[in-house]
Order: C-alpha cells, then structure tokens, then sequence
DNA sequence: CGACTTGTAAAAATCCTGTGAAAGCAGGTA
DNA sequence: TACCTGCTTTCACAGGATTTTTACAAGTCG
C-alpha cells in the first residue's frame, strides 16, 4: 500500500556524534526524528505519536528500568529499541521481557540501528492495523480511509477506488499544489507515460462528486501548467447551501505535538 | 499481564548443542517446538500454524536470502530470527529489509534467544484480546464466540469453521471495509495469493445462509475494488418479516444506502 | 494570434465480483 | 483398508463496474 511510508522516530541519548550521523540518515530516509539528551515525560512521547523510539538508558539514570516499563506499558504500538554500551545477558533479557523490542549494543552501525527500527515498527504496524489517524475533515467533506469513502454530512460521495485515494492524497496536502507526474506516481504507483490524461480525468470526477453533494463549495483548484491544489474554499454568494452553519473557515491544520515545541 | 500463552516455534540449525540446550528451555517454558536440521518446504511451515522461527542461515546454503524473504512473503505475522556466526553489517540490514525481524549472533545465550523469540512473536498476541465479553449481537445476529457459530433468534446458522471466522472477523468491526488480503491475511494465517478468490467464495456462503435465516437484512456489503464491510442494515419493504418463515419475498437489494434519494 | 494545456464526453479496454460446479482434502465409519 | 461425507479450494464464465484511451472543445499564456 502506499500509506504511511515515513517514521516518526525520538531518540534519547546524549551521544552527539551517534545522534547526529543518525539523525542525518534517517532524515535521507524521509523520516521525522527529534532528539532528546534527557529523559523525557512519557505524556509528551504519547503526545508525538511515534513510530519508533531509540533509547540510551544510560541517561536515564537509576530510574531506566521503570522508566521504560511505563513507556511500553502506556504504547503498545510503538516499537522500542535499547542501544547502550555494556550490557549483560540478564539485563537484556529483563528488557526484552519488559516490552522492549530489540537491544542492540554501542558502537553499532547507523545502518543497522535504522534496519532495526525499521523492522520493529514495521512489526508493530502489522499488530494493529485499524488505528488510522481520525476522520480528515475539510470544508464540508469528510474523508473516512476506514471505509475508503469520503462524506458530505452523512452522505457518501460514493467514490471509486482510484478517486477516493486521488482525494485523499490532495487532501493530506492542503493548500499544496501537487505536480501530476507526482500524484500519478503516488496513487497510481509507476511512472506516468508522456501524455496521459488520467489525473485530469480522475479530478473531474471527482469535482462533478464534489459539487453535486456540496455545492457551494470548491475544493480542487487547477495550477495551469503544473498540477491541482486541494483547499477548501466556501464560494461566495450562496453561504445559505451549506447544510451547516460556515462558522469555521479554516479547517484547523492540525497542530502536531511531534514538531510542535 | 504476559499472556503466557505457549509459543509454537520452529528451529532451523544443525548445530546440535546449541538447538538441544534450547529445547530444554522452550519446553521448560512450555513451547511447542520441532527442529529441522535443514531447509525444509515453506508450505509446511506455514501448515504448521507457528509463532516463531529461529533460522541458522548457513544450513540454508545459496538460497538461504530467497528462502527468507519467501517465508517472509508468505507469513507477515511469523516472528522471525535469524542467528548465526559470523555476519557484517550489510548482511545483517539485509535481512531486517527482507523481513527479518531480528537477527543475532552465536554464541549467544539461549536465555537471551528465548527472550528475543519472545519479544518478535509479543505483538500479535497482545492485538487480540482473545477473551471475548459478551455474546456479540448484530441485527437479528447473535454471534456466540464460545460456540463457534451464530444465531439468528434461536436458529444456528450451521456455519463452518472458516464461515464463522469470517463472519466474525467482519462484525468485530462493524462499518470498517476490510481489504481482502488483510481478511485472508487474518482468518487463514498467512499471506493471500494473488488471484485467489476463497474469500469470495467464502462470503457468498455466509450471504447464503445469512439471507436463508434473516432474510429482510442485509449485513456484507461489497466495496469494488477493495473488500467488504459488515454492517447490520434492515432493508426497506418488510419489517415485519423479522423471524418469520422464510417467505418468498424477493427484497429488492438495496446497493447501498446512499444512492438513491 | 498560435502553441500549448485543460475540461468534457463517450467509446473501448480492462478489471472485479457473483456464481455454479468440479476437484481436492480430511475426518469419520464400516 | 476402502468408502462416505462434508468442508475447502480451485476453476471458468457472465455480467457489471471501473479505468483507460481517444477525440474534440474550451481555456491560458506569451
């Protein structure tokens, strides 16, 4: 599938050199990594919605072992790798036993630290399929993707496949102008051929959705000469078709705790 | 706390020792486990329903990356780990890309391999909750997870093991669209093939017998393209047929709830 | 004004699902 | 063991739904 390839990782160590040849590689490989050098709250890792979590316990102190416990007590879903230098075998298997994922000893491979964060949230995706972000709400659509269908209110728009990932996708960038070699290469997953007319097609299709079940509003915008732009706009002049009040105009861009602060 | 549940695992090793020490501990623990001295068809490992895997690559020979990524491939939610002697880096990455979920080196402790098996085969488990509430009920359903079968008013549906999987994959999450791979990927155990139709075929029989005894409801829904979604829906035109013999009455399929009006 | 890009509509091609039936399996019985 | 029975898997095909292609009208920009 073509959702959610990129990884939110936090890392705790204090190891700048380690930290830093990390950060570098994993951002190549179009992850999103914040760097703490002490022990945070774990309220403030809930809040970030990880991925994966890299962790010294070295800087954590006496209370590591609790620490981590709490961590992977509160997220079963996030994938939790130990990297430190000396370790016995009792210590790594009171870890792995506590919830810990993998353990890995320092110095090790930046490679190999990411292959294995890789593998672990990778593993833990698969645990728990169903817990997809809530329902994207935009103007007066709202975009389901555990039903693959979006809505007016509470009627579908009946969407297809292909259109429904066509509008989720611009819908995931608001206000962006998406090229159509690149949203054909993302919904369609190959190359796009010289002179295809698909998107075109697909967006009108959508568009003639869009409007019979919420006129008033305009959601796709064309960028002559490079792609579309999803950005729903209340036109003016019949602010009374909308079946609900327009009191909000922008549809609260989600503020995110992960690159928030 | 650790559902304890016993882990069914598989060893691929020739290093007698090694695997013989291993044993005593996984049977200690009370595991199931059988060992394969080399490479043995992947299509009974998949019949042998197992949670881990714990491969010595150099058993394997030239194929052991084909074989691995095959198993991989075929059996998304097998914990797999690799361990053996002597492996750089690059190979070690390569194995976690594959599939691989992680990787160790001999000597090593067999507590410490235990508790790492332990931690790839964790996830899956702690996804379900096995321990069913209450009978679920759904329309005129009523699906009795301690008896393997449903109801509709007093009568059984006489369904299969795998209809009655399915069914109860579908309703435990109500107005969610479940693609096919994932269905087959969690009622048969591993991955589906492409071009395979059991699903289909298997949600026909349960259509059949469904509308046999609840007829005047309609609870699968097809999303072209995509896979099914239960949802418990009374179909227009005969309310009062509830728990009536199964009259004649053809009810005018509703394709869905949206489109007409 | 042109050259190019986009909107629109419909035909053509492709893909998907429902369906019935045959073939393959497994488990029990005589 | 041989046979029976019910369950599961596989196959083939028809009818639809969807996607892709094609053609032309309309629009944009320098």
């Amino acid at each position: 599938m073509n959702q959610q390839q990129t990884i939110r990782l936090a890392v705790i160590d204090d190891d700048s050199g380690f930290v830093t040849v990390l950060a570098k590689r994993t951002e190549a490989a179009g992850w999103q990594q914040r760097t703490f050098a002490g022990g945070i709250p774990p309220e403030e890792l809930v809040a970030m919605k990880l991925n994966a979590l890299l962790v010294d316990p070295t800087v954590l102190g006496e209370e590591a072992w609790a620490y981590l416990e709490r961590i992977c007590g509160m997220l079963p879903d996030l994938g939790v790798v130990v990297c430190t230098s000396r370790s016995t075998v009792a210590q790594r298997v009171r870890g792995l036993r506590l919830g810990i994922d993998d353990w890995i000893t320092k110095p090790c491979h930046p490679e190999e630290a990411i292959a294995r964060l890789e593998a672990v949230s990778r593993r833990r995706r698969r645990a728990r399929p169903q817990v997809e972000a809530g329902p994207v709400v935009a103007g007066e659509l709202e975009i389901r993707s555990d039903r693959f269908q979006a809505f007016a209110g509470e009627v579908s728009l009946d969407l297809t496949r292909r259109e429904f990932e066509l509008l989720q996708l611009l819908a995931d960038s608001p206000g962006q102008v998406l090229e159509r070699e690149a949203i054909y290469q993302r919904v369609w997953g190959y190359a796009m051929a010289h002179g295809d007319r698909s998107v075109d097609v697909f967006i009108r299709k959508l568009r003639q959705k869009l409007e019979k079940l919420s006129p008033g509003w305009s959601y796709i915008h064309t960028h002559f000469g490079v792609g579309y732009r999803f950005d729903p706009e209340l036109l003016a002049g019949d602010a009374a078709l909308a079946t609900s009040p327009p009191a909000d105009v922008e549809p609260a861009r989600a503020t995110d705790a992960f690159t928030a602060a």
